[in-house]
DNA sequence: CGGCAAGTTGAGCCAGGTCAACTCCGGTGG
DNA sequence: CCACCGGAGTTGACCTGGCTCAACTTGCCG
């Protein structure tokens, strides 16, 4: 079979279309096999990915959107474990019966809910594919690691400068761009970085207050200093810059 | 060749001789490759996994012993960013770049640099090797996730039960024994879970004061009221017990 | 047995949580 | 087109959990 037999449902869909993710890597009948068993899903902000749908199609593929993990505390208290977006499988084989959080939708999300069966055939005989989800998965694996760094003892402005980061590296095209889109609300953001919404936005107030960002709108920002907002997510939060009568910008710490 | 003629350095090592994990499901021309290809080496507390050295070997694996992932801040703070123990098998590939942490020993660790190349080549070809490396790297992923969403939002009581959860599951005979290793100090544990040693010192009265668990040294300790501690873990922080006239527990909620 | 790091205890203080009031904004219906 | 509504975001005032600093005890290793 050739690529020109794909499925509607997989054309428009970036894990097909970019070359870097799964779909992509796969010979035409693989593709078609996998598509005729897979399902696609509409999800909308608050939406969960309930637990029984789970047991039935454990392997998940976001095609576009942010899907949370959260964990819920007995006393109402909630956390974002974890944010999925475009390209990332979850693969939850044989753990719901655990105390895994919920998957929960942060706005419109689109993903495919992959055979089992088709998907670990094609893990077993596509190097490719293989290589691609390996990635992917330690790249989910690594990010979770340096998020628990980042809230286990950086300071909430830390946090935050961090965070941008976090979202620059993942936009699509990275393109050095200094716009950074913020693909989650002030609420959800809070909860992922286990701070309150309250301290978000005067900890935003406190970066444009330093002139060190922008913002445009909520879900965007325009880094003006990209030094500092590093040196402040790596715990330097006293920076601030000095700039020099020749033009160049020192970076300075106060106290 | 048979697995008569394994190497003697993997005799002893846990990832052979523990059917569960990766080298035992090597058949004995891939053992006997891969073995020549590798080094072992000890650490000791303190040792650090040099960025050079993880270049040529940029994969590990834990026979024993903890290994960290300490990320450092500029003003000294630390944290320990995630724990490595038996059998896990960690894949640093092409991330030595980022700004990833050190590896360092928290005690003394035994462990197995893997050629790259003999690893790459039964990855591709040994599935039941494959399903053993995936399913330890999903592992270390929700490890870590879970990790993320503990010490975002919970309480210094509330992360140190979690802990004490944590490893409890890890430990190698799970076995449901109510006697727990912890096997990183107090120190270590504190920069884990993104608080100060004193406060995890105070936590670790206040949860024997209540009667919730014993500690006969630094590096063991008996819960003496599982239900209570898994309360705490999950956010109830203000629950004790209340002994039944028929001699039953029943969990009650303080105020 | 001495020396040093780890762990503990106590007292004081501050970053950020909490609570309440308010504004902003997008969607909905008349 | 505007009035209304509800959830999201912001602002201010106050309060507290846990960080800080310093002094002390314990445990381990040579």
């Amino acid at each position: 079979m050739k690529s020109a037999e794909v499925k509607d449902k997989c054309k428009q869909c970036s894990l097909y279309s970019d070359s870097r993710l799964f779909c992509s890597k796969l010979r035409g009948d693989e593709l078609c096999e996998l598509s005729d068993q897979s399902r696609t899903l509409s999800m909308k902000r608050g939406d969960t990915l309930k637990a029984k749908a789970l047991e039935t199609w454990p392997i998940v593929a976001i095609d576009g959107g942010v899907l949370s993990m959260q964990h819920l505390l007995q006393d109402g208290r909630k956390t974002i474990a974890a944010l999925f977006m475009r390209g990332d499988i979850i693969d939850l084989r044989d753990i719901s019966n655990r105390n895994r959080g919920a998957l929960i939708a942060l706005g419109n999300v689109s993903l495919c809910r992959l055979s089992t069966q088709v998907f670990e055939r094609i893990m077993e005989k596509n190097v490719m594919a293989q290589k691609v989800i390996w990635e992917n998965l330690r790249d989910q694996a690594f990010r979770a690691i340096d998020h628990s760094g980042d809230i286990a003892k950086k300071q909430a402005l830390e946090k935050l400068a961090s965070f941008i980061f976090e979202c620059r590296n993942r936009q699509e095209n990275f393109s050095k761009s200094e716009i950074v889109d913020i693909p989650v609300r002030r609420i959800d953001l809070a909860e992922y970085l286990g701070m309150q919404p309250e301290t978000v936005s005067r900890c935003f107030k406190e970066l444009e207050k330093r002139e060190i960002v922008e913002a445009p709108s909520l879900s965007a920002l325009r880094i003006k200093n990209v030094p500092v907002l590093r040196r402040i997510a790596n715990g330097d939060k006293d920076v601030t810059i000095n700039r020099i009568d020749n033009g160049r910008i020192k970076v300075l710490k106060i106290a």
